[in-house]
DNA sequence: ATGAAAGCGCTAACAT
DNA sequence: ATGTTAGCGCTTTCAT
């Protein structure tokens, strides 16, 4: 376990002062172009590579940007790293990564992990549970937060896909087919975008000049398994209706399950339209007619707003609170090719 | 922006000397109930939050874990964040994320930030092209590294999946169903994964007894849209294929969308199987027979065998290579049912 | 059982 | 333009 090269062994090879390998280092002040070059060789012989731990410890930001968020259900996990990495090569920002599990507990430790770690920033999608108290802690501190996908508290910046008119406009969509008993397939409680989307459905009953009735929605909790038995349930009263307005894609496939089951068939028997794209929505048969939300979008906007707050650009902004609109994709399951 | 609470706060407060503050905080020695009660109380009043940058800087340490791989396309990312997340749990390590992007220039910059942000262990999925460089950097440092799904490097522990046997079988099955004009689907050059997977084609045919013939192999360079035009190409021969084995996952969607373009039916008009499960193979029309890959078993193997190095427990022992077992998953696409 | 003090490797005043 | 030096907040020997 040889000892790592640190900047005083390059000082010492180049003949120098410590303060001047930094500054060549870091660009903080000029230096000769005799002494720079003696340090960048001495560099460069001696292999040496910065202690970022140091650093931090010295002027106290990390660079680095703490996510929390389930890193195996949540769809905006990926695209947020890569949006850190993405502006990690201009700022030399990198992520660190803490499972939420979507439990509150567990988003607490996360959240605590993080601040131990002294993270300058992080990008957080609330629980659906009451995390008031860790969100009271993240709003009291100095520690920039932005809010993904749901938007959960005004006290800080959130960014989040449109829900409401997206879910209302699937529903005229189906209604304009002639549909009027078009089922809903809510997602867990808690969550703004299940309230929102629930809101959206029942805007474009009205608009629609539909009637609203209670057990046209059913709850699907945001999961696959919970879907496909409650659209199996749906599926089996006297009364079924004629369409699906899905909540989520974890959902979507749910009901594609029940309906397989089932032996129906989309769209002949049954009309699908969906919130949310899968990823390989158009290989289904039929295709799946969807609202697709933005998500590298929606991710690289809280992260450029982030870090805008790190870096003092935006001190004294308000909160804001972004809805990125999300894009109809018209393919098959909702019966348009039938007409 | 007030100042953090530190150790030293929270020693003046409890009227005890700092090193007994780090003492009761990480159990290092023994202390009288009295002062570690007095302690705790100054801890809570203050509200004070371990600083693990300073921390790291002098135990040289950071319960960090670097991911280097290519954030967008890997499916091991975020399996290995799970697996780290949950050793974490219990032995305090977070991941750090360097996006590889798959080009060889991105990984070095990777590896570099993370060598200077100093983690304990990497987990690595290397590039198809010639890193030498980077891995040569790797073997000579002192920093636990283990390489995940591709085999590349006999100085590292590996762990990937079994890619011979099981494409060999995919090939033997559907020669069973008397297919003779089996086609494959290659991934990326310069990729383990690749080549292993070639040879169990060929292995698969020659246990088949079928002649092996190079115009039914092509090239779908692990991507959707090449192997759509690969395949695309294949079924315009004279002579085309009555069956196809797909490298991965990604060109399995691809095939399927060349098959539907022109306008065959799986397995009617021609038979499917994959490397690879899709999330939802089953809600596919068929649904597809594949050979699955447990993705978590192989992450969480990586991970706890880095973690083995890092604790030293495994200081001595040979690098590893470890291949995991993947599962036959039989469905419909390979057209059994017709049978 | 407790305290004092010397680092860990860097940055950033403060000199010159 | 360069060097000197005092921290950054913790851990860990070495005393007591």
């Amino acid at each position: 376990m040889r000892r790592p090269v640190t900047m005083a062994d390059v000082a010492a090879q180049a003949g120098v002062a410590e303060s001047t390998v930094s500054h060549v280092v870091n660009g903080t002040r000029p230096v000769s172009a005799a002494l720079r070059a003696r340090v960048l060789e001495a560099i460069s012989e001696t292999g040496y590579s910065p202690n970022t731990v140091a650093r931090s410890l010295a002027t106290s930001n990390t660079h680095l940007i703490g996510i929390v968020m389930s890193a195996l259900t949540n769809r905006f996990f990926v695209p947020v790293v890569a949006a850190i990495d993405s502006a990690g090569r201009r700022h030399g920002y990198s992520s660190v990564l803490a499972d939420s599990r979507d439990r509150v507990d567990d988003e607490a430790d996360a959240v605590n992990m993080l601040l131990s770690r002294r993270v300058d920033g992080i990008v957080l999608t609330p629980t659906a549970g009451d995390r008031a108290a860790v969100l009271d802690k993240l709003a009291a501190g100095d520690v920039p937060t932005v809010l993904v996908d749901r938007f959960a508290d005004d006290r800080f910046d959130q960014v989040g896909p449109e829900n409401t008119e997206a879910t209302a406009y699937l529903v005229q969509h189906l209604a304009t087919l002639g549909h009027d008993r078009i089922a809903f397939l809510s997602g867990r409680k808690g969550l703004s975008t299940t309230s929102e989307r629930a809101t959206g459905y029942r805007l474009g009953l009205e608009r629609a000049g539909l009637a609203f009735e209670q057990d046209l929605v059913c709850s699907g909790k945001s999961a696959a398994a919970t879907a496909e038995r409650s659209v199996s349930g749906l599926l089996a009263r006297r009364n079924p209706p004629t369409a699906i307005v899905s909540g989520d894609k974890e959902m979507t496939i749910g009901v594609l399950r029940a309906l397989q089951r089932s032996g129906m068939r989309v769209p002949d028997d049954i009309a699908l339209v969906g919130y949310d794209d899968l990823d390989f929505g158009d290989v289904l048969q039929p295709a799946l007619t969807v609202m697709a939300q933005p998500v590298s979008e929606i991710a690289s906007t809280a992260v450029n707003l982030l870090i805008r707050r790190i870096t003092g650009k935006a001190k004294a902004m308000d909160p804001q609170r972004v809805q990125i609109a999300t894009t109809f994709i018209h393919r098959e399951s909702c019966g348009c090719a039938l007409r």
